[in-house]
RNA sequence: GGGGAGAUACCCAAGUGGCCAACGGGGGCAGACUGUAAAUCUGUUGUCUCACGACUUCGUAGGUUCGAAUCCUGCUCUCCCCA
């Protein structure tokens, strides 16, 4: 028989902790239990601000216990009014198989599911016991034990009264709430967790479950994650940060990381690493002696781009964001041509004309007729004018022409517009 | 059903016949300063043009006028009050 850790009391120093039910602590201490957290597959990939529930399973598993992770194939059809102030759209039916299918791959990376451990992880779908599942039967089994009264009650349902609610969204608690029921009955699963809006359905599960089969189930959630500026966590210049990188680059999502502000990293630290207490706390207190240097959000930054991406997917991240935040421009040129290509892996890039070059061409019309780097003459004009765009990491000057002589490996130039935009022309032809 | 108010650029919001591509604020982008930060300061924020300037834009379709975001008419939508 393993012996697990005291899940609860490590959620509590990683901030984790919003609130349980009475007797969770207790429950988990009595041996590997079983805990799950559901994904609803909104889109074809997760994004960081998931990234908080997935550590929670993640932790979970490192605990000792045995993480479930669910896939809202149903659900995703039904839509969670919780924290939503109108009613949502529905996805059509084959966009959420996709969606369905790129989550459970991803959910895959993150847990150990080697049937050679003592707690491997499971995967599941609501969608499998739902597909069956006729109206009338759900609502004569399920929607009988719980009254419109408590459901009401719900703050999810409760926000919404004034502006309106379909019976769709309404019932979403149930649906949320089976699942739970359900896992208890085939997995005995007593514990869900998720984040702390989430609170209203999982208690509704815990009620069926009591009134279902008179069994005793547990919840945990987080606290939302915030900014220390207010702003929503997840989110930078270019929108969502994603985990496909497809979506977003492993190099932005290695620079969304390390742009941390300083009070954030601890927090970002204690939650998205597995970093032993100790260990996360000297290297929190080195980052408060001299927070410019940014060592904590290096590590942190790298840590979690290797979950995600994977170790050499880091290592480019990191060696690009070297080539292109320092000031060294003689760096640039000596790449190879692979190396050119491995670093700007994830930044826009279009082709042009070797004769284009070749006739020499004025750096307003590069950026935007031949390239699309920016969207107008006009723009271009103006961010020369303002003095922030380079080539080759040199600022260039609004009367500047492009030759072949500018190019890199005689085949590439990088263009900048400030320091964060980066945009890369292939030679062709 | 009756009465009233309104629709302006990414958002809020001024403008009520020519000086309006349209005050101001927010946001965005950039520059300086820095640590690829925060705060601050500065510039910029319809399209084309090196520029003079040209063109398109103030819910929508027409109309009046030398000239309209601004006046008139129809239409669509939003909000408020009364029944």
């Amino acid at each position: 028989m393993s012996t697990v850790r005291n899940h609860i009391e490590e959620l509590r120093w990683r901030g984790l902790l919003h609130d349980s039910m009475p007797g969770t602590e207790e429950y988990l201490l009595q041996g590997p239990a079983k805990g799950y957290i559901g994904f609803d597959p909104t889109a074809d990939s997760l994004h960081v601000g998931n990234m908080v529930q997935i550590m929670m399973l993640v932790h979970f598993q490192q605990s000792g216990h045995h993480p479930i992770a669910l896939v809202g194939g149903a659900t995703g059809m039904v839509g969670d009014p919780s924290g939503k102030s109108s009613e949502r759209n529905l996805l059509d039916e084959d966009a959420l198989r996709h969606n369905q299918a790129c989550v459970h791959a991803q959910l895959e990376r993150f847990l150990d599911f080697s049937p050679a451990i003592s707690n491997p992880a499971q995967l599941v779908n609501n969608y499998d016991w739902f597909k069956d599942m006729g109206f009338l039967r759900f609502i004569r089994e399920v929607g009988k034990h719980i009254t419109v009264n408590y459901m009401m009650a719900k703050d999810s349902v409760k926000n919404r009264m004034e502006t309106g609610i379909s019976f769709t969204e309404f019932s979403y608690q149930l649906v949320q709430g089976f699942d739970y029921f359900h896992l208890y009955k085939e997995l005995d699963c007593r514990l869900q967790m998720g984040g702390s809006d989430q609170w209203g359905n999982i208690t509704t599960g815990t009620e069926l479950i009591r009134r279902m089969a008179g069994g005793e189930a547990f919840a945990v959630t987080t606290p939302l994650l915030t900014k220390s500026d207010g702003s929503k966590f997840g989110k930078s210049e270019g929108g969502n940060i994603w985990l496909d990188a497809k979506r977003t680059s492993p190099y932005r999502f290695y620079q969304f990381w390390l742009n941390a502000a300083d009070a954030d990293a601890a927090k970002l630290a204690r939650i998205f690493t597995l970093w032993p207490q100790e260990q996360c706390e000297a290297l929190i207190a080195e980052h408060a002696k001299d927070p410019g240097r940014r060592t904590l959000q290096k590590e942190v930054a790298a840590y979690i781009t290797r979950l995600v991406h994977g170790e050499g997917e880091m290592q480019d991240a990191v060696r690009a964001s070297g080539i292109l935040f320092s000031n060294d421009v003689d760096g640039l040129a000596q790449l190879s041509e692979q190396q050119l290509l491995d670093v700007f892996e994830g930044v826009p890039k279009a082709e042009v004309p070797r004769d284009r070059i070749a006739a020499g061409i004025p750096i307003a019309d590069l950026l935007s007729d031949a390239t699309g780097f920016l969207p107008s003459k006009g723009e271009a004009r103006r961010a020369l004018k303002e003095g922030s765009v380079s080539v080759n990491r040199t600022k260039a000057a609004e009367d500047r022409v492009v030759n072949t002589a500018d190019l890199l490996r005689d085949r590439f130039l990088l263009l900048q517009r400030g320091k964060k935009s980066y945009f890369l022309v292939k030679v062709v032809g």
